[in-house]
RNA sequence: GCUGCUAUGGCUCAGUCGGUAGAGCACGUCCUUGGUAAGGACGAGGUCACCAGUUCAAGUCUGGUUAGCAGCUCCA
């Protein structure tokens, strides 16, 4: 296959970094892992240097002279013993070698008398093989040895590679593109948030036009909320620490909160804040006793959470200390576990598809890790294998395609995670719905069955839009800032010809406003491309010019984001067509 | 948290060998009274992220802190 070739010539050009760099750097340099990837291959080093991108073109220039020397790749097959002995000095590739399964084939291959590695294989048979293959070095940075956080620290080298220059160019091109829809950029050039110094990493300033996006979404998705049945509550967003201790969130997830007060002294309260809404709506249900009539009970709220991430973690608005998700709690007898999680699955596809960002989502069934390492879980091996073969029908019958996530559940449950690639390819989860059948027990929730016992209920914890912020910052990059017109924070902009038609201008503002349209009005005294040009530069979905001959016939002249034509049309026309895009919230 | 990089007006960036700051855009005022992607003049705006240190002298050198970026790790 084609793409099995590309992927063995990257390996290959790995064994050609790592003997740039054992050319360069010396002996003393000791050699970690070098495999292939999606754009081209990395290698990982533990050296003294510190690499820079100023040492970019002297490793670049050194791969193009050993590929110049043909040299062959020859494989060669050695005993345990033999390979420990050839690797003494390479402590990685010992630990490599015992960690190798017992009758295992270990071999090595030399490039030429360049460079000799641990490898299994296949590779080109020779260098002059790839005199085609283009290749640019990406970046440096760190890399834990084996992706352990307790092991050194080495430096990968990223190096884009592919089998034909132009796709190499390509592959550039893309990634410059993207940094053009980065939402950490764009999202403060365009004014929709900042950050400031003193309040700290991971708590973003939503400015004016980010504020209007998420009122929009958060309206409209509490409207859909309570069509669907959803029952609004308020809860507080700090407790003392014993509601934490009951959750079980105290055992698993104290160094992830806010916590005020000194934690390990139990003869005064301690409050945190609250970095999930679950302990605190299960309060509204053991409010009073239940019936099995009442269930389902679907509690929401649109709730703002405080997780303390560690410093490196944050990032722009999609990795925050501070945010507000519209997390529900259904309370379900086990009869209607399927049909209410289709419901919410269907109502989270509503909302994704709505904004678009569905066509980019994938699906992720997050288990939990049979192996419990650190009592990472709640709950019995039993427990966990039953709510994960509902999960597994549900999804099934419903035609989920998913990819399994291993020790990626709650600790209290499986998982359905909806996710989401940013520009620069990392992925998030952007909505979750999740099975729990643990929690009611520890809180003691309980209904009363038609046979007069009481019984536990199953719990679905569910997000339907997920993370505002979040999804704020993905539809800033899926539309490059240029929000269709329902979503967009202005609408409008208004621009006259000269002062003259200020008044008809306002008149014309004033309509719109009072239409419900997000307008403003552009009144400097500026020549009218000039004012266009801002309008462009701000993506506002329409822009009006106003001149005389507008005002003498009463209309407006239209001119649509991205379009060079012109449409003159009366100002209740122009009503109409926004307020339709509004209420079928197209993409336009 | 880890590795590396970065920090000069709102934004993009100059600032030489250490001698207390500059441009363009944006902003304001005025002129221009205009027709589809930059009309003109003038003006205001900076404790050079913060705190120490070295020095006669620090935007510039050193250390620390904070924040931003990339990746790793983590992510209820």
């Amino acid at each position: 296959m084609e793409n099995e070739k590309v992927m063995m010539q990257r390996h290959t050009m790995s064994h050609v970094l790592a003997a740039a760099i054992k050319a360069l750097y010396g002996d003393d340099v000791l050699f970690g892992i070098g495999p292939a990837i999606d754009n081209g291959f990395y290698y990982d080093f533990d050296m003294e240097k510190v690499l820079t991108p100023d040492d970019f073109p002297a490793i670049e220039e050194k791969m193009k002279e050993i590929l110049s020397e043909n040299l062959d790749m020859v494989r060669k097959e050695l005993s345990k013993e033999e390979a420990l002995e050839m690797f003494k000095d390479q402590k990685y590739k010992v630990e490599l070698i015992n960690d190798l399964p017992a009758g295992e084939t270990i071999s090595v291959y030399y490039l030429g008398d360049r460079f000799c590695d641990l490898c299994r294989g296949p590779h080109i048979e020779n260098t002059k093989f790839l005199r085609g293959f283009a290749y640019k070095i990406n970046r440096v940075s760190g890399a834990y040895w084996r992706g352990n956080e307790k092991n050194k620290m080495m430096q990968r080298i990223y190096v884009y590679g592919f089998a034909d220059k132009n796709e190499l160019k390509e592959c550039i091109r893309l990634a410059e593109e993207a940094k053009l829809r980065d939402h950490n950029k764009l999202g403060r050039d365009l004014g929709y948030f900042t950050t400031v110094d003193y309040i700290g990493q991971g708590l973003p300033i939503l400015l004016p036009k980010g504020s209007r996006v998420i009122q929009l979404l958060q309206r409209w998705v509490e409207d859909v909320e309570f069509k669907k049945g959803c029952i609004l509550t308020k809860t507080p967003l700090l407790a003392k620490r014993e509601l934490y201790k009951i959750s079980g969130h105290w055992d698993h997830y104290l160094d992830g909160m806010f916590v005020l007060g000194d934690p390990d002294d139990e003869t005064k309260e301690c409050f945190a804040l609250r970095p999930m809404t679950c302990p605190f709506q299960y309060q509204v249900y053991l409010n009073k006793p239940h019936s099995y009539r009442e269930l389902p009970m679907r509690l929401t709220e649109t709730s703002t959470l405080f997780r303390n991430e560690d410093s490196g973690e944050m990032h722009g608005l999609i990795r925050v200390r501070q945010f507000t998700i519209s997390e529900g709690h259904y309370i379900l007898r086990p009869d209607q576990l399927e049909a209410e999680f289709k419901g919410c699955l269907e109502l989270a596809k509503y909302f994704l598809g709505t904004v678009g960002l569905l066509d980019k989502c994938t699906f992720r069934f997050s288990q939990w890790d049979p192996e419990n390492k650190n009592n990472k879980y709640e709950g019995t091996k039993e427990q966990w294998e039953v709510a994960q073969a509902t999960m597994k029908k549900i999804l099934d019958d419903l035609n989920v395609t998913y990819d399994i996530g291993i020790d990626e559940a709650a600790f209290y449950g499986p998982k359905l995670d909806i996710q989401y690639k940013n520009v620069y390819g990392k992925e998030d989860t952007l909505v979750t719905i999740q099975i729990d059948m643990l929690l009611a027990e520890r809180y003691g929730m309980y209904y009363v069955d038609s046979d007069g016992e009481k019984k536990l209920p199953y719990i679905l914890h569910r997000t339907s839009l997920g993370c505002y912020e979040r999804t704020l910052a993905y539809l800033i990059e899926e539309y490059a800032g240029a929000f269709p017109t329902w979503l967009a924070p202005t609408q409008v902009k208004i621009l006259s010809i000269s002062e003259k038609f200020e008044g008809y201008a306002k008149e014309v503002e004033q309509k719109l406003f009072e239409a419900g349209i997000r307008v403003e009005n552009d009144e400097r005294n500026e020549k009218i491309g000039y004012k266009l040009r801002q309008a462009i530069t701000e993506k506002v979905p329409y822009a009006l010019i106003i001149g005389e001959q507008e005002e003498s016939s009463g209309t407006v002249s239209v001119r649509n984001r991205g379009s060079k034509d012109t449409r003159v049309m009366t100002v209740d026309d122009l009503i109409k067509e926004i307020l339709d895009k509004v209420a079928t919230k197209v993409r336009d």
